[in-house]
DNA sequence: CAGGATCCCGCTAGATACTG
DNA sequence: CAGTATCTAGCGGGATCCTG
């Protein structure tokens, strides 16, 4: 008789698993451009400033001041601003530059890395305009079928 | 004097933003490859099933059955490979067969559609690997830095 | 075999208030 | 201006049990 039981054994499976998961590269990747403010605060540095209802992202990168960000997407709070522009930096994507004015300002700019996930974010937002318009009908055809 | 409050307005400013960002293509687009277990799916469907500890995925698309999946996903709960398969059946991603055998065969099979969005994965997956290792050595730095 | 139905818990986003 | 600190509620996801 094993030592362990069958459910022992599914949770160990799974245990493996999860550990192997956190290790994958695209899964950490997608954990970090799914997050909703990493997209927009990419797309804000990396092309002046998407995502304002009617502003297309036709930009240049360019470098951005704390409260010039949460202006341009209106809808975050000043802690998820914070703690998603921290992460960022901490990852190498962004850079935090302090200039001791007074009162004093910061400034967040992409770094090479952070613009070439840009360009790769820029590849899924054509995706998405291609196709999605597919993907909304095919669901509208499938509630229709289920009703 | 104005008929809304400062904070009223940007509740307001917020809501607008919220509504917007529900009709972006790309949004909607993050959400649905954010999710842990569709990227799983599609790879699996889409390669022959990746993502198992020491297989990478060089295999051709092809469908798989219920049990299959659900062996080569070992860490998904019933519930959410269930739930994830429907969602992505829903919006034309995937094709589900049942077959009248006894019991009951289902197989579940990539769509055009699908099959375009694993492509775009696969860009996500290489820039993943060309990339997060230094992402991972940005986060080491900064970490001790902080300390 | 391939799910459906429930209960339940942890985590996190958001609101609010305060500060160098 | 550019944050920090704290509290709380909602919900996504897992566990578990059941079925055509």
């Amino acid at each position: 008789m094993p030592t362990l039981t069958a459910a022992q054994k599914r949770a160990q499976a799974r245990a493996d698993y999860d550990a192997f998961l956190e290790n994958c590269p695209s899964r950490q990747l997608l954990d970090r451009i799914s997050d909703k403010w990493v997209a927009l605060i990419l797309a804000a540095l990396g092309s002046g400033g998407p995502h304002q209802p009617g502003a297309d992202c036709v930009g240049e990168p360019r470098a951005m001041r704390y409260s010039e960000l949460s202006r341009r997407l209106a809808g975050v709070s000043q802690k998820m601003l914070t703690q998603t522009l921290r992460s960022l930096e901490r990852d190498g994507l962004i850079t935090r530059t302090v200039t001791a004015t007074v009162p004093v300002t910061v400034t967040y700019e992409l770094t090479d890395l952070g613009l070439s996930l840009h360009h790769l974010m820029r590849g899924i937002k054509e995706w998405a305009e291609a196709h999605m318009d597919e993907v909304r009908a095919n669901r509208e055809r499938y509630d229709r079928r289920v009703d």
